[in-house]
DNA sequence: AGTATAAACTTACCTAGGTAACTAAATGCG
DNA sequence: CGCATTTAGTTACCTAGGTAAGTTTATACT
């Protein structure tokens, strides 16, 4: 019956993708789009390699969407001192839309988990968590 | 803190597709073709709005990777007596394979689960079925 | 029967993610 | 210093999913 745990994942990410999708399209966004800008948004300037390490996605997929991003104007992009890296950030008129849509998608989000209690929501998470391989990050100072 | 919640489950459910995948790799398959394969295996001929209804994705979804299944000689299709349908249905020599692949993607996901005892496991797919809008399939005989 | 509507599938095009191979800059080291 | 290696980002190409529009066949209705 694992088989049905991951389908049963696969769905629900699939699912609220969805929806977060829907819920954009009022803004011209995507799902993915959005996770950048709110990552922006909490973080503030960031290279894009922590974006796509906070994220947890690769290079090339950070590097497609955040051109994506910049064509439209929601962020601008400057050489660092560093001159292999680059530095992201909000545009500002970015700045002055974002609070509307992560209200938005707050919306979206409760929704969805309109049927959990908090309890049921914190626990979900926990169990979550506990899904992968051997390695985790917290493992790594004693790994050897 | 919702945020956390389905960034968590976009993080495995891309988790568990990326390690699916890296098993498949030895077959030649990718993890949306096995879901197929699986999904054959276990209710013989399917038409394809079958397959599409079941494992929820929009008919070109399930068009394209059947698509590819036949062309590598996995499936074959023929017309029904309803001349419009697709008739699918696992070839011979994938019959033969099938079980093997099964025992490999079986191995991959308890890998992944080792960490949750089986009452966890149950919670956790009980946890997420309850994600989601007001109706639900259950809803649809008293629904009006 | 004839026409309109619905259904099953396909095609075209979009975002999202992955890997592999590449470029350019920084770093390490003899 | 000069060369090899590593690192940040990009490019090209693959699967996976979605929507919208098109085709062909079945069904409904007058």
């Amino acid at each position: 019956m694992n088989k049905l745990l991951f389908h049963e994942i696969h769905q629900k990410s699939r699912l609220s993708i969805k929806e977060v999708n829907d819920a954009l399209k009022e803004f011209g966004l995507y799902s993915s789009q959005w996770s950048i800008l709110f990552c922006l948004k909490q973080f503030g300037s960031m290279t894009q390699k922590e974006i796509w390490k906070y994220l947890n996605v690769e290079a090339p997929t950070v590097t497609r969407t955040i051109v994506r991003l910049e064509e439209s104007g929601w962020i601008n992009r400057r050489e660092g001192t560093d001159k292999r890296e680059k530095i992201v950030q909000l545009s500002s008129s970015a700045e002055q839309k974002v609070p509307e849509i992560e209200k938005r998608i707050r919306r979206v989000e409760e929704n969805l988990l309109s049927k959990l209690s908090d309890e049921e929501q914190d626990q979900l998470i926990h169990l979550l968590k506990k899904i992968g391989l051997e390695s985790t990050e917290e493992k790594d100072v004693k790994n050897g």
